[in-house]
DNA sequence: CGCGTAGTTGACCATCATCAACATACGTGG
DNA sequence: CCACGTATGTTGATGATGGTCAACTACGCG
């Protein structure tokens, strides 16, 4: 276990009193790790898996406001409040890394690397959510789901598929549309081989659809 | 100029210190303040006025991802990387204050007061962010238009009311339907008075509209 | 006075939501 | 192992919402 990414610039033994306060936890699909408002002073950074960030409207609706992917840190708001900004659910079985907000808070008034490193986690963040907002918020349905495939493939051209629940949370439509689109862009070749909630990418195809092409 | 906000904490003599780095600047509405991926520098706070972040897509499309109000700071990107990451243009005629990163990036490491306002701020703007995509991305468009108005409205009861084109660019939606809406609300009285780029809001009637209510 | 920009309005069409029916997969208990 | 119930996905029909294109108006400015 290695937090080389938020710790790395910590020394031997200095990183070492952090793991030990750093637990590791596992989460099948569905879990949810936080909800909005609750009072618990930890931060998360992400093994493997992926969690969906949550936010509400007044009216009950839901709003997938942000996915995070392996490596990245989530909770950050822990840090300055103390109370989450949105729900953490897991959306599919995820490895976390927990860290209490104490053990960062003592290093990092004596650190500067640390301080850094923070901010660029910040930054990180902010910059998923201008990303998600005009990528997948913008244009039309089969646009904007072509952005978020893009967005997802792995080096060997296979990227998630999602529940058409999820679909439509992430991507401001309903599950149905959402179904809709998928379908389509099975039949036009766009994804293929779907199977245990992943598919084939056809990148070309995707490229045209996220550009606007019909 | 009291930057009581960002660099209230700092004992008097290194403010000072601070103070005689930092420019004030008045801008027209229109002018450009920096553009994506620009490498300049300097953080900004706004004194008054209006700011809007843009972002463009792919094919040209642009999308306000944020508007900065008064007492906010932007451009803190500049802080950990060397490009800005979005567009800043002034919505109405604005007074900022700009901060040369050079300044904070020296007592930032001596002071972790200042640490927290920087994170702090940091926060705020992935609130907003968060806000942004929440209310004013989802559900019908009346909906979102009165969202933005009671996010506007200051003690009086008055909100600006912007161009079309720029509550489309907020709102995702085409300039005419932009008019459409405004013309909407005010035949049914939710909002009145329409001058000089401000209007008088009836708060009832917009949490009405805001909810979904036709 | 004439021009250019921003706003308004109308007609028409594409996109998407809604509601409902049906299919499929999955897990449980008989 | 099968029957059943539930959750999830698919498909269709219909109507509301909003995009598009074009004409026209109002306003500010030279």
């Amino acid at each position: 276990m290695r937090q080389r990414s938020l710790f790395g610039v910590l020394s031997a033994d200095r990183l070492d009193g952090i793991l030990r306060q750093v637990d590791e936890v596992e989460y099948a699909a569905g879990v949810s790790i936080y909800t909005t408002g609750e009072r618990r002073s930890t931060v998360f950074t992400l093994r493997s898996g992926y969690v969906k960030l949550l936010r509400f409207l007044p009216d009950g609706q839901q709003r997938i406001v942000r996915l995070v992917k392996p490596s990245c840190t989530f909770g950050l708001e822990a840090l300055v409040g103390d109370t989450y900004g949105h729900a953490a659910v897991v959306l599919e079985r995820a490895v976390v890394c927990m860290i209490p907000t104490t053990a960062i808070d003592g290093l990092r008034r004596t650190t500067p690397a640390l301080h850094d490193q923070l901010m660029r986690r910040w930054q990180i963040a902010l910059e998923e959510a201008d990303v998600w907002l005009t990528e997948l918020s913008t244009g039309k349905a089969p646009q904007r789901f072509a952005r978020l495939l893009r967005r997802l493939v792995d080096a060997n051209g296979v990227a998630p598929l999602f529940s058409r629940e999820n679909l439509g949370a992430m991507l401001a439509m309903t599950p149905e549309h959402a179904s809709r689109v998928v379908t389509d862009f099975r039949r036009n070749g766009a994804i293929s081989d779907v199977t245990a909630g992943r598919c084939r990418c056809n990148l070309a195809q995707l490229s045209r659809l996220a550009a606007g092409g019909d």
